[in-house]
DNA sequence: GGGTGACCGTTCGGGACCGAATTGTACGGC
DNA sequence: GCCGTACAATTCGGTCCCGAACGGTCACCC
């Protein structure tokens, strides 16, 4: 995807488009080129580093909060990888088969399963992840560190709004009405 | 997906697990924050301005690639749209089924195929887009004119960064090895 | 002890997504 | 005209992904 330069030319066109109304440039750049560059990072890191260790990103990802954060319990491990519930069960599935994860179920609390290494996965972390990061730091091999800490912030503070208050928000916007339906998923038995 | 504060401590963690080596922090830190950003944002459009439109993130960037360059080879607005070309067969499948968009054949030349927006597409596109701009600058509310465009413009080179020398950093992290292939996907016939 | 919610993980429907294989058109050289 | 290469879009296998429905467990109350 090249069409970076794109954006800008866009902007007025699209205002050709809207004749008049207003357009937030700036904020429409930044979510445009937000997404740009995590599919970007994304797609980088899956050919290069993640390939070799079959490995897709999302795994990766389940894997790195498990290891960091030693064993959990899934909805936590979903929570903070960013996937549904419904997500992690098949990756966690996955990652059990091919021995780098270990489900057991909580001791005192039936309902409860909980996620954790196994020694082989352990050795994969620690191996790959220093890989991993080293290649992180080459995707953003044109930003100085202070640059990289800016960026964050800014960032954090974008996720920090929609946690915040993104439902609160989409309420508002409905204004009363029923949500709308979601186009795919299971469909209610009625 | 909360745990924000997390990242910071996930350093320390790191660090820990790993015993001495250095880790990338404020790149680790980017490369997490710009994801999180970027679902999250994602997710609240889809659960708010899309969903009564009936349209998912991917259909709404195709159809914007569309209307914003208008008619154009579908090659063109899969790399546009930042998706693959296989994808982008599926996507325009649906979106003109729906009746937003038309797929017609190149008058010169038989391999290519033009994508367009119908009449309807025209009128959704100029009604819709200005909710969606409107919510754009929602999530980034708390970010000033000034941050959007230096944010805009740090990603924007992380993302060249990627498309200009991806290809060369992966080749030369093989180290003439042959690549790995793909976890899923079709199989060679052999 | 029999509700009765609240909460957890899993199942499952439907779309998104990639990329190799495939199919089809164009165009050069002969 | 015919072949081979180049390049277009589509097909298709396999995974990811969401979120509603589901089934099991817990905790609290009567």
């Amino acid at each position: 995807m090249p069409g970076q330069r794109s954006i800008t030319e866009a902007e007025k066109l699209v205002e050709e488009k809207l004749g008049g109304i207003r357009v937030r440039r700036e904020q429409m750049a930044v979510v445009a080129n937000m997404h740009r560059a995590a599919a970007a990072v994304r797609q980088h890191l899956e050919n290069s580093v993640l390939r070799e260790a079959e490995l897709t990103w999302t795994a990766f990802v389940v894997l790195w909060v498990v290891w960091i954060w030693g064993a959990s319990e899934t909805r936590r491990v979903a929570e903070e990888a960013g996937i549904s519930k419904g997500t992690l069960t098949g990756v966690a599935r996955t990652l059990q088969t091919r021995g780098l994860v270990r489900r057991s179920g909580h001791p005192t609390d039936g309902r409860l399963a909980v996620l954790s290494l196994t020694e082989e996965g352990e050795t994969l972390m620690r191996r790959l992840f220093p890989e991993f990061n080293e290649e992180e730091a080459w995707v953003v091999g044109q930003l100085s560190d202070e640059e990289c800490r800016r960026t964050a912030d800014v960032l954090r503070r974008v996720v920090l709004q929609v946690e915040a208050h993104g439902e609160e928000r989409r309420l508002a916007l409905l204004d009363g009405a029923a949500p709308a339906p979601r186009r795919s998923g299971r469909r209610p038995r009625s």
